[in-house]
DNA sequence: TAGATTGTTAATCGATTAACAATC
DNA sequence: TAGATTGTTAATCGATTAACAATC
């Protein structure tokens, strides 16, 4: 029972998947970990690691540091990826094709079942064993089978429409690959992945 | 000439390209934008991106706003990118095919010249106009061609070796799609592309 | 000129870190 | 028990925001 009341602030959260990912490296090489060792691997202090993780519980333990699968499962359920989430994939051009693929190895814990698209051409095809949906049977789609998740890759100018459309059919999380901003109402969380951003803080400093 | 000295936080830094984007967008339809209108679109506050954008000089119009075609000039001379950046992409699976496919767009300024591999099956085919080279002619590559930066879509397990040798063959920035920490020396940058941890974000608040 | 909005200062807010008592 | 490391408090640091004089 995390005794995280919403007072957990974005930036905490946001560090919680690079600790997962971390204590998932070290699994089975060894037992525990101390907060000095996760720190220095993320480039944190301990005392923020530590501070963190408190939010949550207490997982460790005074003179030893935190057992490496008890701290993975206790933030799988922080996380709340003890569990299988379905996705749908928006858009299957050059972006969303890569997706797909992407996604293929599905050891995470999220897998696209379904892709829609407005293209005839593609529409009725099924690759990798996900058969893509014309875009109208999108509602019926979400509804039916619970989704809350969804991966935008449609063109930019078309982004906002279409993440307004799937909000209405109950879609409370978007992870866009479109490069435009999109405006959510409150609840619907919304994540972005734009490596030409990514790109440009990288050539800021060159 | 911008003011900066280094004394510009990464979070500044990492607004920028957000700015920019948002500017495009508006390019064409109007002359002039207000702070204001920067900031509820981004979901940041106006005295933010007044005091952001200060910190590079003063491009704004008292009582009349920023000049979006050269506020947008400017931002590109800050983060280096009124020019074609010529990239390298390492891995050829599954991710790194996806990767080329979406810099297939070279709108960015970004480009990808070369992939490299180990697989001797690849190797010496081209897709899209792109040479996939072996390995152990990166080193050769980089130099001849001053490359700065490299995509990163090799396994986990390999992405710290990987990036090793890159950096001591002259790179500079690192966008890494592998799901890794790596750790680079002072004056190398690295960034970050992990869908999954964006989607354990999005989790969590489900 | 009057109105609007910038650039910047000072105040506030929040996040990070240092330090240490508690305890394994 | 002695040594090590946690969880947490208090101090510090840095980022955001409010407010306003400067000025287009």
């Amino acid at each position: 029972m995390p005794k995280n009341d919403r007072l957990t602030s974005d930036i905490v959260i946001s560090r919680l998947p690079q600790y997962l990912r971390t204590l998932r490296q070290f699994r089975g090489s060894k037992k525990t970990i101390i907060s000095k060792e996760l720190a220095d691997i993320l480039g944190y202090t301990a005392a923020q690691v530590r501070k963190d993780l408190s939010q949550f519980g207490e997982f460790g333990k005074q003179g030893k540091g935190y057992n490496i699968e008890y701290l993975i499962e206790q933030l799988e359920e922080i996380l709340q990826i003890n569990r299988v989430w379905k996705m749908i994939l928006i858009g299957f051009g050059n972006v969303g094709h890569g997706i797909l693929n992407y996604y293929r190895t599905p050891d995470a814990g999220f897998e696209i079942v379904s892709v829609f698209d407005i293209d005839p051409e593609l529409i009725g095809r099924e690759v990798h064993g996900v058969p893509i949906r014309p875009m109208n049977e999108a509602k019926t789609f979400i509804q039916d089978h619970h989704i809350r998740i969804a991966l935008l890759a449609v063109p930019g100018s078309e982004a906002q429409n279409v993440a307004n459309q799937l909000i209405d059919y109950g879609i409370k999380g978007i992870l866009t690959y479109a490069a435009q901003n999109i405006v959510v109402p409150e609840g619907v969380q919304i994540q972005y992945i734009d490596p030409i951003s990514s790109l440009q803080r990288i050539t800021y400093y060159l």
